[in-house]
RNA sequence: GGACGGGUAGCUCAGUUGGUUAGAGCAACUGGUUUACACCCAGUAGGUCGUGGGUUCGAGUCCCUCUCCGUCCACCA
């Protein structure tokens, strides 16, 4: 079955439509269908072209660049969140006329990338990597990626992103490339990026070096060992030194024993030595004020070659390094013949039991402490020693100027914090990895020269260009690739044609450059915020010492920073495959639609802190988008549809003279829900606004606007008409402010009540703002309090009704005692109040008693249940008793306030006239509730 | 150790510069097929706004103390 049959279809096309109850034709969900309407409008969105960017003068231009997802990643609800936020910005600002660029891409991830291809071939067919070889390899890793690649943008086609898939890139593209090459080659040309041997992080499990940022701390539980070095000439005093370690297994590569120079209980040994008990050598005692007398024993054995404050000891005091643990994080035959070979965990045990053996080991107590773990490899990295390439950050001093005086800005503002407080203890970054999977380092390094013979300032020696020597036979490339961060940095400006754009690109850059917005997690600040924001202050434009606040807001790749929160899941816990907390977008969308999904998502996603994820939570979107598509069926089984093509089409049909309390309430409400909506956008707040667009829609204008209209829809022809170009008015409204949450839905539905006639997409109709909505009609602004009166009579009758288990009861009579204005109000409103509470009459209470009748009071005066013979008079009393306890306290406050003359004077004369008015209507409610338990005996 | 965020109804959270009687969704309970919607409608109940103090005519909101939770940064072998 074709869906288009659906009844909004055939309504909107059935000009004839009185004669054709569409209701009854069986094909019509009652329920809305997602599936078949979302893949139906996301072809016609590509095949229409709706997401192409196309720079337009005349347009203002508004772009995002997505955080790439891994190119072999698959969706999940992270990629959820941060892309429907994206969509509801770039959406929002198609509605808003700009010319927009959402551009998809995706990251070649380094580690993770290759890490899964090695786990593969291992699995399959039993090889490492070194079995296949260099070029072997990477051919295995593009094919991988030819398989797996893009099928995270697939999945975010089903979500309904609105990128323009034609530009979609890829870190690893040659233009890239090319980008990524010149960004090294110019920060190596003004030394900014520098080679040298320095203790990094390693990774035993992926085998490379990992940069500061990718080692996590976890607090481990081990064992404190306290163990004796004996001292080479004993003393009268002492024999030995007692020495404390979490890691007995690097004793072998000690190269001494330090103490505090001006520890009493020590430092006349210095200079002396201590025996380290195997391999058996003698240890310099030495003086260093890195040593912390309080803590342990006070001395420390020092391993310059396994951790990197011992390792800057042994530079201060020429110390030997000796290097026990391999790249595997095994030990090495330097640690002796019985260790050769040992993993470093293995070996901690057997040097601790060696120890034991020797009559050295003290004590051995359980410890907590904090290990560093490689992200990737979630194994604990190993301090190690090797050379590697640097980059010292350019233009930080800029970075935090952009941030500081809000060039940039940070939406929450309070992570411009956390950003600085990084930028301000910044350590150089190794951007070399030992891998295979990335952008070989373009330098190049003349056969036949020890890496130790180099010398990086002859060209001779050392080649760096984006194109390679001119004679690559004479030399040989670097092995490392650079970090994966490394490129992602040029993200914005590499894809829009930086750093040689042709002419197109050149006019992209300078229209789109700098982006809009950056919608990204928090997570990733510092690894990819900052770093972006640095390139782009170094690399895009001249060379520059230092820059201007002009020239940095030119430079900047985005000008607004969304920060959301990261998903969790309903305990809090972090989404993981192993704990199997982390559910498939995909089923997600199977059962609550991509609409359904998006909404929920978006209501559930405060800005700033994370987010705790459960089912139930999204079911909310999936019963909007229902209630949407229903009030939308119930509106074209209302009444006639007429001429929905533009606003001022409707406007044309709204007679103004016809317009009631409730027209004017509802129209009040629009433009106000338009102006909240817009402030969401504009101040970067978006938790309300999937709150604010469920308020009005479900609360206004179904439960109340269209309940109300029902009996309208029964009166004259013109009244219907004028009440349904009303609906049509809200609706047409409701759908573009939900538009770019809900995409699908309100496309059908658009198109369905005809508002799309002249132009296909809902995209196409420019936004109205809170006073094109209104365009001429005035709204009577004293009708929303007429109309909130109203609406609590109405709530008081239904409520007294349910506590006499009448609720169902249709025939129920309710006097109204009011007098003057309030009894008119009561009764020009007469049907409504029926029709609303549910009732047979209303009436005026006239010359009948209220004795004993149980009663409710609002603010167009007291009114009665017509229950007389079968009042359970004394839980009526209660109640009223109850009531009127609140009241009279509420009252006595009121009172208490305004009888203090600070008060009076000091509060602003519009509180203060609050104030008296609140307390009389609350003394008129108190009274009167006081009255009726009075005639109840 | 430093910084940041948070503690409001059973749960998840709103609550704008201090100003009427602190709100919503979900869950619970009661009743309901009334011209769309049970993915629905009507109603009920549920809160000393973490603790203690202060400023103020007035504090969930501002200041201070303490406490608990979370996150990030830096970490003593």
């Amino acid at each position: 079955m074709d869906y288009r049959l659906s009844g909004l279809k055939a309504a909107a096309e059935g000009a004839v439509w009185a004669a054709f109850p569409f209701f009854v034709m069986s094909e019509i969900a009652k329920a809305y269908e997602p599936k078949e309407v979302e893949a139906y409008w996301y072809k016609q969105w590509l095949e229409a072209g709706c997401f192409k960017a196309v720079v337009d003068s005349e347009s203002e231009p508004y772009a995002i660049m997505i955080p790439p997802p891994n190119v072999t990643g698959m969706l999940h609800m992270g990629h959820v969140l941060d892309n429907t936020l994206q969509d509801i910005f770039v959406r929002r600002a198609r509605l808003e006329g700009k010319s927009v660029l959402w551009q998809p891409g995706t990251d070649h991830a380094g580690i993770a990338t290759q890490t899964k291809v090695e786990k593969q071939l291992r699995e399959s067919e039993e090889k490492t990597k070194y079995d296949l070889g260099r070029e072997a390899f990477l051919e295995k890793v593009w094919d991988f990626r030819e398989q797996s690649g893009g099928v995270i943008l697939n999945q975010l086609e089903k979500l309904g992103a609105s990128c323009d898939w034609d530009r979609t890139s890829f870190t690893l593209d040659s233009p890239y490339s090319k980008a990524v090459l010149t960004a090294f080659v110019r920060f190596y040309q003004r030394g900014y990026i520098y080679r040298g041997q320095r203790m990094v992080n390693w990774c035993p499990a992926t085998h490379t070096a990992i940069s500061d940022e990718e080692v996590n701390m976890k607090p481990q539980n081990g064992f404190f060992y306290k163990m004796r070095y004996e001292l080479v000439e004993a003393d009268s005093e002492r024999t030995h030194l007692e020495i404390s370690t979490t890691r007995p297994e690097t004793l072998m590569g000690d190269t001494a024993v330090a103490v505090h120079p001006e520890d009493e209980r020590f430092k006349h040994l210095i200079g002396k030595a201590v025996w380290r008990p195997f391999p058996k050598a003698e240890l310099p005692i030495i003086g260093d004020e890195y040593v912390d007398r309080e803590f342990g024993t006070g001395c420390l054995k020092v391993t310059p070659a396994h951790d990197k404050n011992d390792f800057e000891i042994g530079q201060r005091h020429g110390l030997e390094t000796i290097e026990v643990i391999d790249e595997s994080g095994k030990l090495n035959g330097l640690a002796g013949e019985e260790f050769d070979g040992m993993d470093r965990f293995e070996a901690r045990k057997k040097a601790a039991q060696k120890l034991e053996d020797m009559g050295l080991l003290i004590e051995r107590e359980p410890y907590e402490n904090t290990v560093g773990f490689s992200e990737r490899g979630d194994v604990p990295i190993e301090p190690r020693l090797s050379e590697q390439w640097f980059l010292k950050y350019p233009k930080v001093e800029e970075a935090k100027r952009a941030v500081e005086t809000g060039i940039i800005k940070f939406h929450p503002d309070r992570w411009k914090k956390t950003y600085l407080h990084w930028l301000n203890g910044i350590q150089d970054w190794c951007i070399s990895r030992q891998l295979w999977w990335g952008h070989r380092i373009p330098v190049w390094y003349k056969k036949g020269l020890e890496r130790s013979e180099l010398d990086f300032s002859n060209p001779e020696h050392v080649h760096v260009s984006v194109e390679g020597p001119l004679d690559p036979e004479n030399w040989e490339q670097e092995a490392d690739v650079l970090d994966t961060w490394a490129s992602s940095y040029l993200w914005p400006m590499a894809n829009l044609g930086w750093p040689d754009p042709d002419a197109d690109q050149q006019k992209e850059l300078d229209y789109w450059y700098p982006t809009s917005t950056l919608v990204t997690g928090f997570d990733i600040i510092f690894f990819w915020v900052a770093r972006m924001i640095m390139a782009g202050l170094e690399l895009f434009g001249e060379d520059k010492e230092s820059l201007t606040d002009e020239e940095i807001a030119e430079r900047i790749p985005f000008k607004n920073i969304f920060i959301h929160g990261l998903i969790r899941d309903e305990k809090g816990r972090k989404m993981s495959k192993s704990l199997g907390n982390s559910p498939d977008p995909l089923d997600l969308i199977e059962k609550f639609g991509a609409d359904g999904l998006r909404f929920g998502i978006c209501n559930i996603a405060p800005t700033g802190s994370d987010i705790l994820f459960s089912e139930e939570r999204i079911q909310i979107g999936r019963n909007f988008c229902n209630k949407l598509w229903n009030a939308s069926r119930f509106r074209q089984m209302s009444g006639p549809m007429s001429d929905n093509s533009s606003l001022e089409a409707i406007h044309a049909r709204i007679d103004p003279s016809l317009l009631d309390d409730y027209d004017h309430w509802i129209l009040a409400r629009l433009a106000g829900v338009t102006e909240d909506i817009e402030k969401c956008f504009s101040s970067y707040e978006l938790a309300p606004l999937t709150h604010q667009i469920y308020g009005f829609f479900w609360g206004d204008f179904c439960d109340w606007y269209v309940e109300a209209s029902k009996g309208k829809l029964k009166g004259s022809e013109a009244e219907r008409d004028n009440c349904l170009a009303i609906q049509d008015l809200v609706l047409r409204q409701v759908l573009q402010l939900a538009n770019p949450v809900i995409p699908h839905i309100t496309e059908e539905l658009w198109k369905g009540l005809g508002y799309g006639s002249s132009e296909p997409f809902i995209q196409n109709m420019k936004l109205a703002d809170a006073s094109r909505i209104l365009g001429v009609l005035a709204v009577d602004a004293s009708a929303v309090e007429r109309v909130a009166n109203l609406q609590e009579l109405i709530t008081q009758a239904r409520a007294l009704k349910a506590k006499y288990n009448l609720a169902s009861k249709r025939d129920v009579t309710v006097f109204f005692g009011a007098e003057g204005g309030a009894a008119q109000a009561v009764s020009d409103n007469i049907g409504l109040i029926q029709t609303l509470a549910g009732l047979g009459s209303i009436q005026a209470l006239g010359e009948n008693s209220a004795d004993r009748l149980p009663a409710a009071v609002t603010p167009l005066g007291p009114i009665y249940l017509d229950l007389s013979s079968s009042l359970d008079v004394e839980a009526e009393k209660a109640r009223l008793t109850k009531e009127l306890a609140k009241l009279e306290k509420q009252v006595a406050a009121g009172e208490g306030k305004l009888k203090n003359p600070k008060f009076v004077d000091s509060a602003p004369a519009q509180v203060v006239e609050g104030a008296r008015k609140q307390l009389a209507e609350t003394t008129e409610k108190r009274d009167e509730t006081k009255r009726i338990l009075e005639s109840l005996g």
